[in-house]
DNA sequence: GGACATAGTGTTATATTATAACGTATCGAT
DNA sequence: ATCGATACGTTATAATATAACACTATGTCC
């Protein structure tokens, strides 16, 4: 893994995407081997098409992307539904709740806590790491377990609020 | 409006539900008074029905609840949907994205900025009122200009810790 | 009161998202 | 090679949500 710090608002900005894309995939690879899990044809396939944006995509658009391809074969919603359950319990994507969608991990292995910012104009989808050390304390002052936190904020990004009226 | 204040675990405890349910109704018909808003016969039955409990609902099982009456009459998903929507939008339900459910505010009106903590066990619901001030700082240091927050904490509920073995 | 505009409802059909169930193939260990 | 476990392929269907359009109630202007 690169030592290369990831900024949260990568999505939002103009970067070497190519780079970052092998990055992600190399480090999928190493975490799964670590893991001594199988990065399997399937898996890795939809791993891909995430990582080739950072816009969250629906179970169908990948679904769509995996059978763009001009080959004769055909694959069923299920075989996206396995692929993207063994990605999500890996950490190496999450689920935009809000928005029935998925979204490749920047910061692949890192289990707990994402934020993320969701332009409604662009769709694009900004992946924070702060703590949420308030709401979390006052979980635990109810006695409350945390298991898994979702915190998506919609709105209007830097570069859209420009371009808008 | 009743001086009593509504504390965030009310759905992890016992406590009057009569009573509470009667004061949201009439907070709600208040408020869609004040706001010259038709708190029309199926907006209110939706609205009652989740009123009966502090538990999220799916659309379909509203559905099923406004159908359960031995009368003839037999009401199509639009029709829920469309109350939902009104209600969503006048603050007077939340939606729980990570369920696909609906659950009644226990602060109607006050739009903005509701967490849920849903216990994975016994399912229910707390609605609390943080201001997650470090996340909207951080959205707002990335020019972000934030319309909605969604905040869902899973987990499980101090009263199902005991239970579980 | 009647004519009109608007908002809300009823109904049918269909789109979108997700999973159940079950047989087959592949992998890794003995 | 055999075996158990994991992953895949396939069919069917469940669960959630919306499009489209006709009809009805409500309020407002005259
Ligand atoms: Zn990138
Ligand atoms: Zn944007
Ligand atoms: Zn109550
Ligand atoms: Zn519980």
């Amino acid at each position: 893994m690169s030592g290369k710090q990831r900024h949260p608002e990568i999505a939002f900005r103009k970067h070497d995407h190519r780079r970052c894309q092998r990055q992600l995939l190399s480090a999928a690879t190493h975490l799964c081997a670590e893991r001594k899990l199988r990065l399997t044809l399937r898996r890795r396939q939809v791993l891909e098409i995430l990582l080739a944006s950072h816009q969250p995509m629906g179970a169908y658009d990948i679904l769509a992307e995996l059978n763009r391809s001009d080959d004769k074969e055909r694959v069923a919603p299920p075989i996206v539904y396995r692929a993207l359950e063994f990605l999500l319990g890996e950490g190496l994507i999450h689920r935009i709740e809000s928005r029935n969608a998925f979204i490749s991990c920047i910061h692949p292995g890192h289990h707990r806590g994402a934020q993320f910012l969701i332009c409604r104009d662009c769709d694009r989808v900004a992946e924070l790491e702060s703590n949420d050390s308030g709401l979390l304390a006052e979980a635990d002052s109810l006695g409350f377990a945390v298991d898994h936190s979702v915190v998506e904020i919609t709105g209007v990004c830097a570069e859209c609020q420009k371009h808008d009226r």
